[in-house]
DNA sequence: ACTGATTATGCAAATACTTGCATAATCAAG
DNA sequence: CTTGATTATGCAAGTATTTGCATAATCAGT
């Protein structure tokens, strides 16, 4: 399970609270590592037991206590042999395609509706790519350097997005005919 | 879930054992819809004991009996149901973006290796995919017709992959430095 | 003052998926 | 004649994820 190396690949670079790492899967890992907040909650409690993470309480007048986990050594050497080791082929579901497939069973109208239904959502999530991919393009010297990596990662979003737009009209092309 | 709507598109088309299913999986679905055996086998139990699906015993001698399970009218109308009602957008977990994420704590050869790896896996694929394409260019008339959605889920399999080998070689041009 | 969004956390139950094991026959290749 | 692949099915246990509920304060807008 990788949610656990997700989770510690952000810890590792700054420590943070459930609702922190909540944010940052959205901010930086969302666009290929989607968790909620359930998730990440329970697996900070099974990370914390493991002694793979530790808390600190942070206690906050008036709102709940925020619970403040940073890496241990132990940690920090799990996630290093989990970086070394190769790891699989992404694992895909597609419950769009698997409609497509069996799209003969309804009208090409319908289809046509839902396929455009998430294409405008795929085009909202390529503007907000290429609006980070400008931010990036701006950056000078050590700060764009650290950045790298984080930048390649936004570039396949932005690629991937490309191709699904680009595969949606010819669909498009077909449903309308 | 959705495992349940795919087994039934596969299963609306034509009646299958368990087996079977794994082997329409591998081939019609198999770029987007991944399903291991015990996965299916659950499934089918569940889904007969739901009266969505029914069984019929096919006994054969010296091998374990074929249950070939088959599409009930609940079945039918369930399938319906979900093919009209809109899907949620693809949820993607992809760890090869995590490590290349944290991938200052390693050193560019060993992701570049991984990197390589995944590729070739990709070309493999994209390969099988451009094969099928061909075939289906050969066809004509009415069995042409029939794949038509078929053939278009096979180009967004070809359209992503293509983009990922694109990906990839910035990728490369950047871990080489 | 109220409303709704955001911050912040969590339990419990249900559902889904993976891993490891297990059986057992047929068939093709060396 | 034996080895390994393919056909064919399944249980049991462990792990992971989803869904629904629950609490409670702050802040911005009306």
């Amino acid at each position: 399970m990788s949610l656990k190396h997700a989770i510690m690949v952000l810890l590792e670079t700054e420590a943070g609270s459930g609702y922190d790492l909540l944010k940052r899967f959205k901010q930086r890992l969302g666009f290929f590592w989607q968790a909620s907040h359930q998730q990440i909650y329970q697996q900070l409690k099974v990370m914390h037991q493991a002694g793979l993470i530790n808390c600190q309480l942070d206690i906050q007048q008036g709102k709940p206590d925020r619970k403040v986990y940073a890496m241990t050594e132990a940690g920090h050497e799990e996630l290093l042999a989990w970086l070394h080791k190769a790891c699989k082929p992404q694992k895909i579901n597609d419950s769009l395609l698997v409609k497509l497939y069996g799209g003969h069973l309804l009208d090409k109208s319908t289809l046509l509706a839902e396929v455009r239904q998430h294409k405008s959502q795929h085009e909202k999530a390529l503007l907000i790519m290429r609006d980070i991919e400008q931010q990036y393009a701006q950056l000078q010297g050590a700060e764009r350097d650290n950045l790298a990596l984080p930048f390649l990662t936004l570039r396949r979003g932005i690629l991937g997005e490309q191709a699904w737009l680009a595969w949606a009209e010819e669909v498009e092309m077909f449903l309308m005919e």
